[in-house]
DNA sequence: TTCGATAAGTGGCTTGGCGCACATACATCG
DNA sequence: CGATGTATGTGCGCCAAGCCACTTATCGAA
């Protein structure tokens, strides 16, 4: 890691909020890592070292159930970090973080950022902003989860996805997306069908383009605005 | 409220876990507060003035979704505390806070706690803790909502509730649990009968008994124990 | 250019849970 | 002791989505 003199500030909008000094104080435990399509930082069980904050790219938080199945219950972009529950003092990571979407994230070894987080500094009340979003964002999905149709839940998903990604292509295959929704890779296929029918996304094999994000707005349950609402403000 | 001599610790495992000197710093500042069953204590979108500490009874956290459904994502005995929003610095209230079961709270104003959880001591890593079994909770809830039968979930929130009240029998409309569980009442009605055609409950009339722990946590579904491992640990 | 592997489309069958429409119970209170 | 409201049981049709079993596409390496 390399100190300069120029600080230059985090894409990460939760470092890029802290004040100049405390950033700076920071920065020296800060390191980059790179965030490759498909890297677990974390298993479900693991002991978490590294909290992780997402200049670009997207990771996913995903709760494994008996049956080998898998839910994602949290995406996290360059609003936010994985491995809150280091930040909270559990050390065991209760879900798995997965890389979505490749790109470059700031690390921090989980017990310095502890200690930081308990000073009653900005990065606290930062840090206590995200939490609430995270929780907004979960009980949201457990909503979603039950009442609404996949062609809506998969909808709203390329939404968040579409907007913590800099380009309208990302890479997806079926398959994938049928974990993260925790539905059928069929299941997948004909809602993603429908959304095509429609013009608006375009996919094939394993990519994915955005044409008419008002069309998917349309499409999406109104999970999304509360989400996204709740991690602007 | 009397600040006497004898200080009686709380039956809040929160509160409980403080040290005698922080306990009784707090203790002026906190309220006995009566929960009466069916109270709200806010609603969604409300502000959050207090903080409520459950001693006995149990409140719920409910998440409203457009078409008057209701949805429960949280539930929370003497283990945890109610409102933290708040505790995070958002002030207003992303769920409803229902009680479900009638008792008692202490309750601290909102500005009150918020101020307290910022210095480093045993309520901040307390809370933090409790963040994490809420957290936890959520998680499991929308996979338990993704993939459980309506049967397994009925038991398993038959289960949570047991295990936060003293006795054996509680009280509960079909109509008040399809609400918890997101479902229909004649839902419930078919899961309810099941599990008293087993003899593992009994109920009439908005009264349920518990008969049976053991048929119940075999007729639940995992996400029991996943939860109930987190918030005791 | 061929072949295996990965990605995606389709169809038939089953099922859990929804919506609606009643039929009973109790239970309490004039 | 009925009357009225609240709580619960049930049946029927419907649909989203699950399970199973294939058939195409398309890509990349041999």
């Amino acid at each position: 890691m390399s100190t300069t003199k120029r600080v230059v500030p985090s894409t990460n909008r939760l470092l890029a909020a802290l004040p100049k000094t405390e950033y700076q104080r920071l920065l020296p435990q800060l390191e980059t890592f790179p965030l490759a399509f498909g890297d677990v930082l974390y298993e479900a069980g693991d002991t978490i070292n590294y909290v992780y904050f997402p200049e670009d790219g997207i990771i996913s938080l995903l709760s494994i159930v008996e049956s080998r199945k898998v839910l994602e219950v949290g995406i996290v972009g360059n609003e936010g970090v994985a491995g809150v529950a280091a930040i909270l003092g559990v050390r065991v990571s209760l879900n798995r973080g997965l890389v979505q979407s490749a790109g470059t994230a700031l690390r921090m070894k989980a017990t310095v950022l502890q200690r930081e987080f308990k000073r009653d500094g900005a990065l606290q009340k930062s840090l206590h902003r995200y939490l609430h979003a995270l929780l907004t964002q979960i009980s949201q999905s457990a909503v979603c989860n039950r009442f609404h149709t996949v062609d809506a839940r998969l909808a709203r998903w390329l939404l968040m996805t579409h907007d913590r990604v800099n380009s309208d292509e990302f890479r997806l295959t079926q398959e994938f997306l049928s974990h993260m929704l925790g539905v059928r890779r069929e299941g997948v296929s004909k809602a993603a069908g429908a959304l095509q029918k429609q013009g608006f996304i375009n996919y094939s094999r394993g990519y994915i383009t955005v044409l008419d994000r008002r069309g998917l707005e349309a499409a999406s349950c109104k999970c999304y605005r509360i989400i996204k609402d709740e991690s602007t403000t």
